[in-house]
DNA sequence: ACCTGAACACCGTTCAAGT
DNA sequence: ACCTGAACACCGTTCAAGT
């Protein structure tokens, strides 16, 4: 990539993190062209869809995720309390700008999104927190860790969408948890 | 209200609640303007917010929800197995539309939002519901019936928005109901 | 009292011209 | 190879003129 081309796409990506982070997901490109000083069509031409753009933004966020995994796995408690305080986290996670949690959430399990890898890597969060869970407080069989994704990024999306606060949310992923633990 | 503006009225929320089923939510106002055959201004007359349009189209929905739950209520089987019915029938009546799940779930317990007597009309539908609940299986007592809207509302949500069948919706489902019964 | 439709603002997207 | 920015399409919203 020429140095200017990369001097772009990095002020580019730099400006959406702020911007989406101030407006929500849904902001308008235009500003953040503008903002970032270059031109529309520069915009789409490193990111030819939203989502693409969306995708760079996360890039940095993937180590993020992972330190906070590695830090749930050593929470003290009992297995439901390790799982409920992961979910908190991970809603948290989730929830860096408004709409994130929905278009996070919808993508999951489809290999075509753009953002499939980041998606991939809360699923493997998931995961390795549910594969530490004792034998007797197991993941019940009828669900993956897709599903388990889906249903905390489901509480997620309607705190984002609805502005409810960590308060609201407890109880309900206090429900997920003991639902998912046969 | 004059003749030909009850005419337009009706008109248009036939029209939209068509556009809405067939292109989702988000549908182009416009376009439902010119297939009703009025002016823009005109359906903004009566209509000054998008939620207040969609209301006009719920409004025949509330008789279907209230049948649905009678006939809910006199489901067979075990405590868990009616609950997990109704959920099920709720899931299906929020989700006549793309993006009504997302709409309907973020409103509920907001008393000031424009479709705020739909949400009571689910609300009420729930609790009928829950209280019929025998006393070993009732709800636990850190959640009330508009967070059970909501959990089972986000699990419409995200099914809406990726696009999920019944198949996948049912376990997501169960879990609820598990986690929901002390 | 109600309706029409032109007008404006805003945004996504493309592409010819330029470097 | 990359960028610019004018141009187009589309949509929400308003409001002066009309009935």
């Amino acid at each position: 990539m020429r140095a200017d081309a990369q001097r772009n796409y990095d002020r580019i990506v730099e400006v959406a993190r702020l911007v989406f982070r101030e407006q929500g997901y849904d902001a308008s490109l235009d500003d953040i062209a503008k903002r970032a000083g270059v031109g529309p069509g520069t915009l789409y031409r490193h990111f030819p869809k939203r989502e693409n753009l969306l995708d760079a933004v996360m890039q940095s966020w993937v180590d993020r995720v992972n330190e906070t995994v590695d830090k749930a796995l050593t929470h003290e408690g009992t297995d439901r309390d390790v799982l409920l305080n992961w979910f908190e986290q991970y809603v948290a996670l989730i929830s860096q700008h408004k709409g994130g949690p929905a278009k996070i959430t919808s993508a999951m399990g489809n290999p075509d999104s753009p953002i499939m890898t980041k998606c991939q890597v809360l699923a493997t969060a998931n995961r390795r927190v549910i594969d530490q869970l004792g034998e007797h407080s197991a993941l019940r069989d009828d669900v993956d860790v897709i599903q388990v994704c889906r249903l905390v990024g489901g509480v997620a999306t309607v705190a984002d969408q609805a502005g409810l606060d960590a308060d609201a949310v407890r109880p309900m992923l206090a429900v997920l948890a003991d639902g998912l633990m046969r």
